[in-house]
DNA sequence: GTCTATAATTTGATAGAC
DNA sequence: GTCTATCAAATTATAGAC
């Protein structure tokens, strides 16, 4: 159980989706990457490609929504706002720290495959749902009223990626810093003991 | 000039972008799909498949900035915030109506080739930023403090991105809808003439 | 079970007939 | 200038030796 093999390839493959999305990604790529031989490939996932991406996609889903959470556990319990900006500005650091490649994991392949291939297509609606559903009680417990927590959940995550695509696009990390700002102004409003 | 040989070109990759993104198009279905004989493609666009992915980018970068510039026309003139929310229903609208195919026709490519391709990728900084642009100076238009502007337009920019995304992705038009009316209530709250 | 070789197709790109 | 045929290299997938 030491070197898992089929995790090594689902590491490799979520790499090479980051960098180059999912038609972009070549099984022989995944191979070479992985140091595991074409075969054994399609050992692990007699699926092929397809079943490779959606265990992939889901790893990196759950990855990610543990980065996400641990980064939101870091901010101060009592200012929901200021946590939300340390999340953007640390998605930014991230960002720039990694030559702008370490943004989100599913994107690029959900607006790939959002038209062409629908059973990719749902996987990224499932694991886009899972991360709302986080926020949602991410944002309750800290003090939104339920009725507001969808809109604000989906202002959270929409604002994210729109900046990881125009930062990523500018090479800047600017666009994520201003959006920081502007969700945590919208999720300060939002809190009942906030002054209007 | 009857039927413009590279605009037929540049039309059938700019759809076949949209729903097969960069790597997922082929010259050959774009020979196929716009009836242009397969040389044609070198003969009009000797850069190759880079070539006639810039050209289609710009083409379509300008066509939707101009789409955009219509629907925010629409709206009335003293309440922007309205008119924001109408632009993300219409949007939302148009996604609907056109099977979750007629987002962006940026967004996808600019993913896709971010960290693989620095040409594509500065064509794509280069449309976004114009979109930019164009957002700043109808937000000061009406009414927006000018050192507020950046800031809003691109939370309406990325708002809009991601909420494409998760639309796409859940074929359900409600996170579009539901950033509308977000994006709308950060933009009124950026008037002077609002309560406080 | 591990791995190599290869099949069948498609890719971007060129050469060259007409 | 228009178009066909083809190239070399890539793609996903499979067969089968070890």
């Amino acid at each position: 159980m030491a070197s898992d093999t089929p995790h090594r390839i689902v590491e490799a493959t979520a790499n090479l989706f980051q960098r180059n999305g999912y038609t972009g990604t070549g099984l022989k790529q995944i191979s070479a990457d992985s140091g595991v031989p074409f075969g054994s490939l399609y050992h692990f996932f007699p699926g092929g490609k397809e079943a490779l991406a959606t265990e992939t996609l889901r790893w990196s889903g759950r990855g990610y929504a543990t980065r996400v959470a641990a980064v939101l556990a870091e901010g101060p319990r009592d200012d929901l706002a200021a946590t939300v900006r340390h999340a953007f500005d640390r998605a930014a650091e991230d960002l720039v720290a990694t030559d702008y490649v370490d943004a989100c994991p599913i994107a690029t392949v959900a607006l790939e495959v959002a038209s062409s291939n629908d059973t990719l297509r749902e996987v990224t609606a499932e694991i886009f749902g899972e991360w709302l559903q986080g926020l949602d009680a991410w944002l309750v417990a800290g003090g939104v009223p339920e009725d507001q927590a969808r809109a604000l959940s989906t202002l959270f995550l929409a604002a994210l990626e729109g900046g990881f695509l125009l930062s990523r696009a500018a090479r800047d990390p600017a666009p994520l810093h201003a959006l920081g700002e502007q969700v945590a102004a919208q999720v300060a409003a939002a809190l009942p003991t906030e002054p209007r």
